[in-house]
RNA sequence: GGUCCCUUCGUCUAUCGGUUAGGACGCCAGGUUUUCAUCCUGGAAAGAGGGGUUCGACUCCCCUAGGGACUACCA
């Protein structure tokens, strides 16, 4: 059979997307586009004690910022497409249909057992499982008479709707990324589908009815979901669907990068880097978690890296456009284990990036940052600062710490340097270097250079103790790029007086 | 506890029975440099353990161990 490629990213908006949920629309997208199909944004919304306001639009914005770009439903250019709606909320009527024909062909049940009296069933027997050896003993419509059932919910009594699993059966559940899955249907309880309370389907029955009808021809999502997987079979035996149902493929999870576990929303503020794309503040307690925009990272460096979390060409090339990625990507070359989140690779990957750029851009970024501390330069200069400082930095927020000092002249003196280089005849040199300076029309590079290493070697001078000296009273520190460099673009009169100063304040 | 998934340097990974087990991040050393950083070169660093199968296993099978996920009227 030769479907159409359509995959789907199914969050739910119960707070902000994580990275590991970014990864994996990341890799739907890859693959969708490898295979010229859709990409589509459905909301899963189903539970309505869950729902945070503004998630979806987060969940929106981020996936937008990384370039990865919609074809249907939610976020999509035309917010709509032949299949919506696209939110599970406004698609209450569309289920209740199918569960209503699982009803009739005896496929599954009504229960109205109270979320306490399961609780306290579980307390009672260990290891309770509402299925085939336990649901005789519960209050549901097998156990019930028909007209019992019919009593109950006409005066008003809650309930739920659970499929009817047939235990000791063997079900498969192919996977493009871990093989043939076989799982026993006695372990797999009899799971909610439906609550009467909000009139909505739990997550199995929209997923599957969401994907039969948005043609979904495959299933791209967390490890998380493997155990589950059998369950999503079997409903799409029932509903008669089997044939039409998506292939399947479980991505490998992102874990802590110490110890042990799924990485969670908590081990970012824990070790210090974000765990989301884009800044998040909890509407409920007003703290803001970090996001990578903000931390300062490109959206390609944030792709590239996590699209290398779990996968790989198979070649030595790390550095990928989202054009290669999507030539490249296929789902065999999807590891099986899980991966530890390692935050240096991903300072790494921006680094790269930040080089590669051009100059205008970076400069253009930076100068953002120098107006923000009310700097006012002329672009030109903050171009050439950029092009001296970046291949320092990580993120172009780093800029400022490897340039400073061509903006503000030095306020103090690093003391170890000051220990170290400025000397007794210090004073008297630089004061007789500021006059060769001061000669000087062309104030270039190569110019100054040539000339200041000229008159070093008329006066027998010590070529490392002039540098380090000149080198503190202009920067104050013992860092920065090549000297004559500086020079240039701080000119020839701020260049003197940070030397007279110097003389004045170190003696 | 039960079910399922996973297991190569510290980390991400290559290897699809025969390799000096390769690359990258990080780390260390050396070099470049008037400084710091960058950069360049080099180095240390891995097949969880035990059984099989095979002429030959990192690679295939089994067991053990370890890790992870799931086990809600959450997704």
């Amino acid at each position: 059979m030769n479907r159409k490629v359509r995959v789907r990213f199914a969050p739910s908006p119960t707070g902000p997307l994580h990275i590991g949920g970014v990864r994996t629309a990341l890799y739907n997208y890859l693959f969708a586009k490898k295979h010229d199909g859709d990409m589509l944004l459905r909301i899963e919304d189903t539970d309505s004690a869950r729902f945070v306001r503004g998630a979806e639009e987060y969940i929106v914005e981020s996936l937008n910022w990384l370039g990865i770009t919609i074809d249907e439903g939610i976020g999509a250019n035309n917010n709509e497409g032949k299949h919506a709606p696209y939110r599970q909320s406004e698609r209450k009527a569309i289920y209740r249909k199918y569960v209503d024909q699982l009803l009739e062909a005896g496929l599954a049940y009504i229960a109205f057992d109270t979320p306490g009296e399961l609780d306290a069933k579980r307390t009672e027997i260990t290891n309770f499982q509402y299925d085939a050896s336990t649901r005789g003993l519960m209050m549901n419509s097998l156990t019930l008479s028909a007209d019992e059932v019919k009593n109950r919910i006409a005066k008003g009594e809650q309930y739920v709707v659970r499929i009817k699993i047939e235990p000791n059966e063997e079900i498969k559940v192919q996977d493009l990324i871990r093989g043939e899955v076989i799982i026993n249907s006695s372990v797999i309880d009899d799971k909610v589908l439906f609550k009467s309370s909000d009139e909505l389907p739990t997550y199995h029955m929209a997923n599957v009815v969401d994907d039969y009808l948005m043609e979904i021809s495959h299933v791209i999502r967390g490890e998380e979901w493997l155990p589950s997987a059998p369950l999503h079979v079997l409903l799409y035996r029932y509903l008669g669907w089997a044939e039409v149902m998506p292939q399947f493929a479980h991505l490998p999870l992102l874990l802590k990068p110490d110890g042990n576990g799924k990485l969670s929303k908590r081990d970012g503020d824990r070790l210090g880097f974000p765990v989301f794309p884009l800044n998040w503040t909890d509407p409920k307690t007003g703290e803001t978690s970090s996001g990578y925009r903000e931390a300062g990272y490109f959206p390609e460096a944030v792709v590239n890296f996590l699209s290398l979390l779990g996968w790989n060409p198979g070649t030595e090339q790390e550095i990928f456009t989202m054009t290669e990625l999507i030539e490249l990507f296929s789902l065999d070359r999807v590891s099986k284990s899980g991966a530890k989140f390692d935050y240096e690779k991903g300072k790494w990957f921006n680094h790269k990036y930040l080089q590669s750029k051009s100059i205008e851009e970076i400069a253009g970024l930076f100068q953002k940052i120098l107006i923000e501390k009310d700097i006012k330069e002329d672009f030109e200069k903050v171009q050439k600062v950029v092009a001296l400082v970046r291949e320092r930095a990580n993120f172009v927020s780093e800029l400022w710490l490897q340039s400073s000092f061509f903006f503000d002249a030095p306020t103090s003196y690093d003391e170890k340097t000051v220990q170290k280089r400025w000397k007794q005849e210090t004073p008297q040199q630089l004061n007789e270097l500021c006059e060769v300076l001061s000669k000087i029309e062309n104030f270039s590079t190569e110019n100054t250079e040539e000339i200041v290493k000229q008159w070093i070697a008329d006066k027998e001078y010590n070529l490392g103790a002039i540098m380090n000296a000149f080198r503190l009273s202009v920067v104050g520190e013992s860092k920065g790029p090549h000297m004559f460099d500086i020079t240039e673009v701080i000119g020839k009169e701020e260049t003197i007086r940070r030397m007279k100063k110097a003389v004045e304040v170190l003696g």
